[in-house]
DNA sequence: ACACGTCGGGACGCAACCGTATCGTCGTTG
DNA sequence: CAACGACGATACGGTTGCGTCCCGACGTGT
């Protein structure tokens, strides 16, 4: 019987809320506020702080996860990329995402929660994309993915979350390029070196 | 006349407190109890909970830097990434320092402040480490200093601070060579690979 | 022995938020 | 059209924190 355009607006407001101030400071008066709801109509739907933020975590993460096989190495990355681009670009998503797994490493909850919803799948889909990239002989057989997923994730989620730098396009271009090599993957071409100084 | 000891234990207490809740929750009172300093003490030295941080972070954050000078880029890199691990290791550091890059999103003094001490001299010693590996013909002459710095510190911070993965001595050698050929650098050794599926 | 200034303790008024409870209202369902 | 239940508004007592102020107690230097 609880009017779900209520549900949707509490959802909508606690995006924005954690977004302004962040978990620490998150309010449920705050979050009723911004909703244009009153705090009963939260409570009669979760237990507490807790509880909505998890849910709500939990919910949006189960999102759409791309095919993801382009058929190589170099294809996947940029597809890969792409999405992690489009997501970290949305404000919301760059703010919440860090302060979350920031708030992770103190509150074990919100750190079973997000291991669900982002690493697991982050392996999945990394351990995938290496897999298929060792049976095409792309990559070395003896690739450790949990490594490959530090090289492949790292760099985007520095640039965009923590330097919070612009990303264009020749950008991403010479990001896959350089993981896929980093990877172990043949170099696509030989790239210009100056001499050695030293005579 | 302020005493010494009662300023270095509400530095203490901060950081400590700082780890504990985060800086969203961070109350001066907690820092005064943990200190076992009155709050009194501490509006003595500093106006506000923000100077407090802001003042401690940048004092912290002005420690050593490595010389960082070994002659190759794969000796720079390991020498690199064991003073990053070794700041990371540190578990006040590794709840901090996300912490406060994700508090740097919304509060400009914060960002600022971090800016300054982190990332300026990360920019710096990257800067230097591309530059003489262009120099010594171990890099493209066309290498991005900022693109290089995403992909040397975000995989070793992705693991560290974020996914919370153990670091193991082999780990740090691989990455090293992934980094140093994703860089553009020649590898130092052709490695297995699998027989392609395809007939 | 004296004066000075920091010390801890504690109280202040103000504000925010927690989670609960109690209203009368309104819309939906049947 | 009647009953039901979610709705907003409002208030509750309790907790926590802010930043300020005052006090008597050191203890340090002179």
């Amino acid at each position: 019987m609880l009017r779900d355009e209520i549900t949707a607006a509490i959802r909508r407001a606690l995006t924005q809320e954690l977004a302004a101030v962040g978990y620490g400071r998150l309010s449920i008066e705050a979050v009723a506020r911004r909703a244009g709801v009153s705090k009963t109509a939260i409570y009669r739907r979760w237990n507490s702080k807790l509880d909505l933020v998890l849910e709500i975590v939990a919910a949006a993460a189960h999102g759409k996860l791309p095919a993801l096989d382009t058929g190589t190495l170099r294809g996947d990355l940029a597809l890969l990329f792409q999405a992690v681009a489009h997501a970290l670009r949305h404000p919301l998503a760059s703010q919440i995402i860090p302060d979350l797994l920031a708030e992770a490493a103190r509150n074990p909850s919100i750190d079973a929660t997000l291991r669900q919803v982002l690493h697991a799948r982050q392996q999945e889909i990394g351990g995938r994309l290496v897999t298929r990239a060792v049976q095409r002989g792309e990559l070395p057989a003896d690739t450790d993915p949990d490594a490959a997923i530090d090289l492949i994730v790292g760099p985007l989620y520095w640039r965009l979350a923590i330097a919070r730098l612009p990303l264009t396009d020749s950008y991403l271009d010479n990001l896959v390029e350089s993981v896929a090599t980093g990877l172990g993957a043949d170099s696509a071409l030989p790239r210009p070196r100056a001499a050695p100084i030293s005579g």
